[in-house]
This record gives structure tokens, C-alpha cells and sequence, in this order.
DNA sequence: TTTCAATTATCGAAAATGATATATATAGAG
DNA sequence: CTCTATATATATCATTTTCGATAATTGAAA
């Protein structure tokens, strides 16, 4: 029972992940969490960053807030997000080494051997 | 030029990225990719493993296909599935080690040779 | 043919998405 | 305090996509 496979306990925790990887899985959600992955940024920031419609955007930041991925701080006007869960983090940055150069806004970390990408 | 933001390039690495996020974004295609991780497997093993409905789970292979994540071999009346993309291995690797076994409830970070049932 | 293994087709319900409209919150002016 | 502008959030609508379930289909072998 220790090495068999503990199926329910397996498929839930897939199904946590599947749910962090779908609240990932859409450009704009994508390219938010991208940003932040630079630090604290407000919404207009991401919004000039993403070219995203501000609306749609708020609407995919209550959408990361929710899955408990980031954390909303108000000063005055402004509303500014950043990352709050360390396992994304983590993701990004592999995601960034697996799939390549990243935001040329600054140097991602690794310039690991990713030549031609085809 | 380097400092200027190649936003469209950007995007359109997003929205790959994105789209292959949303291919594993459904628990029993992540389960069926976690299962390939320890290398080639038919349907009905990976039926067995993740617990889906078979037409379910075609559909489901279908789409990792289609997406180029998996390959698929026939041999007599059985289908082999085996990953494909190398930028998804190390995406599984990092997934497993970034939401993989909990500290708590089990070994921290050594359970990745789950395979042991063929 | 019969049987096993896998794929494809289809249906209805639920969720996601882009676009658009409206609402809230804060600050500054008058 | 009221009026206005800015920053962000929520609501709604139409269209598309996704998903589970069920039925039908193809392929290979006995």
C-alpha cells in the first residue's frame, strides 16, 4: 500500500493542478503571471504589458486571485498584484527555461544551451 | 531595440505556451501525462491508471496528439502512447517537483519512480 | 464471425471568452 | 458637498469550447 498507487489521493491532486494549469492556460493569464513574475506591478501596468482590454483583465485577475496564485494591495487609485503562491513561481521559471526566451524586459536567469528553437 | 518590448512575439509565445497548458489542463490529460513520464504505456494501461472512461480518454489522447505532445504506436491490437515533446518532460519534471508529494504527507521529494507496476 | 482494443460521433449541459455597458472607489477642483 | 476624472471591478450577452455519457465504428486476431 506504501509503493501501490494511492489512486484517489493521486487524482486529487491532479485535479488541483489541472485546475492551476487552466487558470494559466489563457494568453492573457499567462502573460500576467509572466509580468509578475518581475515583482509587484499594477493593473495598468499589466494592462500596458499585455495589450489585454481592461475589463477582460480584471476579469482574469480575479480569476488568479481566486485560485489563490496572486494578492491585490490597494494605494489610493491604484490597485497593485504579485505573485503569492511560491510553487507558481517556480512553474514560471521552468516554464521559462523549457520554453524558451522569455520577456526581453530583462534577463530571465539561466542562459542555459536553447539554441534554435526548430 | 532590446529594451523596446517585442510584444508580439511575446504574445505569440504566450498563446503556445497557453495552448499546451490548456492541453494538460484537465486532470485526466495531466494524469495520463504524469503516467508517460515513466515511459511508453497502451490505452488500457493508462485507462487503468487515470481511471477514465475509454472514449473519454481517446478523446483525450486525441488531443495530446493533436497538440504534439504524445506519439502513438499500434501493435497488434493494442495503441502505445509515449510523450513526444521534451519541453513537456521537463514541464512534468518541474510540476512534480513544484506541487509533487507534499512534505507533510509523505517523503518530501522522492517518490518520482512511481512506476514500479508493469 | 466473434471478441478485444481503440477511435469516432453525437448530445446536452456547463464553462470560457471577447465585447460592451455599467458600477465602485479614490482623489482633486470648485 | 457636488462635479469630474481616473483606476479598477462587475455585469451581461452571444458565441464557442469543453466535458461526461452513450452509441456506433474501425482494426486486428482467434
Amino acid at each position: 500500500m506504501k509503493d501501490g498507487l494511492d489512486f484517489s489521493e493521486v487524482r486529487e491532486r491532479a485535479a488541483e493542478v489541472a485546475s492551476l494549469l487552466k487558470t494559466l492556460s489563457h494568453p492573457n493569464r499567462l502573460l500576467i503571471a509572466c509580468e509578475l513574475m518581475d515583482g509587484e506591478r499594477s493593473v495598468s501596468e499589466i494592462e500596458a504589458a499585455t495589450g489585454a482590454a481592461q475589463p477582460n483583465l480584471s476579469r482574469d485577475l480575479a480569476r488568479l486571485r481566486e485560485q489563490g496564485l496572486v494578492t491585490a494591495r490597494r494605494q489610493s487609485k491604484q490597485v497593485f498584484y504579485k505573485l503569492k503562491d511560491a510553487r507558481l513561481e517556480a512553474l514560471m521559471h521552468a516554464m521559462c527555461d523549457a520554453f524558451g526566451p522569455k520577456p526581453a524586459t530583462q534577463a530571465p536567469r539561466a542562459a542555459q544551451t536553447q539554441g534554435a528553437k526548430r
